[in-house]
DNA sequence: TTCTCGATGATTGCATACACTAGTCCACAT
DNA sequence: ATGTGGACTAGTGTATGCAATCATCGAGAA
């Protein structure tokens, strides 16, 4: 879902996202069309369509004749949210297992080396964080289905904002790389239906500890924020 | 303009689904926005805002600077879209084989058995048409996972302007029904992973015989103009 | 003939102005 | 004190004008 978009909306739309995503806009905030067209020094036109375009993307809610803001999940929706992640991507390892090029899984084997190697040395966990997205990310592309790859990172999209959520549960580093090294495994031999089991039991595991730390740590709206400066590596 | 939805905007785009889904618009046919504000008596606006969430909808394509036009097809993409369709469904069908009430699966029954009587006394195509739609609806609803739900409906409109496209081989219908029957007996009994491998299969069986029929009889635009007026019943 | 280039018309993208809606708050009556 | 109503304000929804861009077509040169 990259778009090159010459036009300032989608300039714009890629703005308010990275904002959302960087935490400068955290989820139950106001989109104000004004101040954003100001912000941005255009016009709110194409802060509007921009606004459209992030509300159907599920990143915001509106109602008519009220401000947009930044989507709410409430633990409900995000546990749906994550076991309907958890079937895609589950489908997408099925196809990558029989459809990924040599390329790829030599690709997927060195960033999953690279984690490993930051792990082990105790490396950023940021980085640590990037490197398991990517990770996810190669095994949903190398289902070569564009239809289906659209829709996972669609998904997967909603639940970005809530990534600045640390999950700092000890030991979850090392059970998130292990549940890795069986998937890459099972991707590597060609074993669709258990690369299919075990990524969407490690999805759904995911889920899982992201709503216990958000259970633990958010009572209120200004905990959200006073959390919003960490930064988080949910994968 | 009798609005239940109150902005301009939303009349628009349900107007403009309408046509799309009517065959008034048919797939590679331009949007374009002056006509449109001129035919629906409001400017250029609504219909701008309409037609951005056609694009985010996946029913219209657009590149900037160029003409907004319906979504069109190639048989690739359609595979593609079948494929993931039929996993979404395959998942939606695992879960709700658990979580279906026993409203839901005597209401699921109740459709089946419309739909066989429909079949062996030959009634209308355009009402078994609708009761399958109904019951692939049914499965989906039945997982009980609004995101879930969401998104495999939202595939699912994307096949909707191709319903049109008559599936006539000889016997399908019968197929059809029998593999209805397989699922339904799975999902009643509980049997989760046939229920996914069956209804995974039978849309995957769906896409084959739209592309082949797509393939028989689409040569040019023309015709597929020329067929746009055969009333259809893919499911 | 065919290819390139430039002018022209059509259509989209953006900015601005105006209309309308909903929420708020204060005055006033009970 | 409290409930009700009406103006006020903030902010969205829509219309319109103008600028920017792309497509078409014709003219001229190779």
């Amino acid at each position: 879902m990259t778009d090159k978009d010459p036009t300032t909306a989608g300039t714009v739309r890629l703005a308010i996202e990275r904002d959302i995503f960087n935490g400068d806009l955290a989820p139950g905030d106001a989109l104000e069309e004004t101040r954003l067209a100001a912000k941005f020094g255009v016009s709110r036109t194409p802060v509007r369509e921009a606004i459209t375009q992030l509300v159907q993307a599920g990143l915001v809610t509106k109602r008519a004749h009220k401000r947009a803001v930044v989507s709410e999940l409430d633990p409900g929706t995000l546990l749906e949210l994550f076991e309907a992640l958890s079937e895609l991507e589950g489908a997408a390892a099925f196809l990558s297992a029989s459809r990924m090029t040599p390329q790829e899984k030599s690709e997927l084997l060195s960033i999953h080396a690279a984690a490993r190697e930051n792990l082990q040395q105790g490396g950023d966990p940021n980085a640590y964080a990037d490197l398991g997205f990517a990770f996810h990310q190669l095994i949903v592309r190398g289902c070569h289905n564009s239809v289906l790859i659209d829709t996972t990172e669609w998904l997967a999209l909603r639940v970005l904002p809530y990534r600045r959520f640390q999950v700092v549960a000890p030991g979850r580093l090392q059970r998130n790389q292990a549940d890795h090294d069986g998937i890459i495994s099972a991707i590597v031999d060609g074993d669709a239906a258990t690369a299919r089991d075990l990524i969407q039991s490690h999805t759904l595991e995911q889920g899982d500890a992201l709503m216990r730390f958000i259970a633990l740590n958010k009572t209120s709206h200004a905990d959200f924020h006073s959390t919003a400066s960490i930064k988080g590596n949910l994968l």
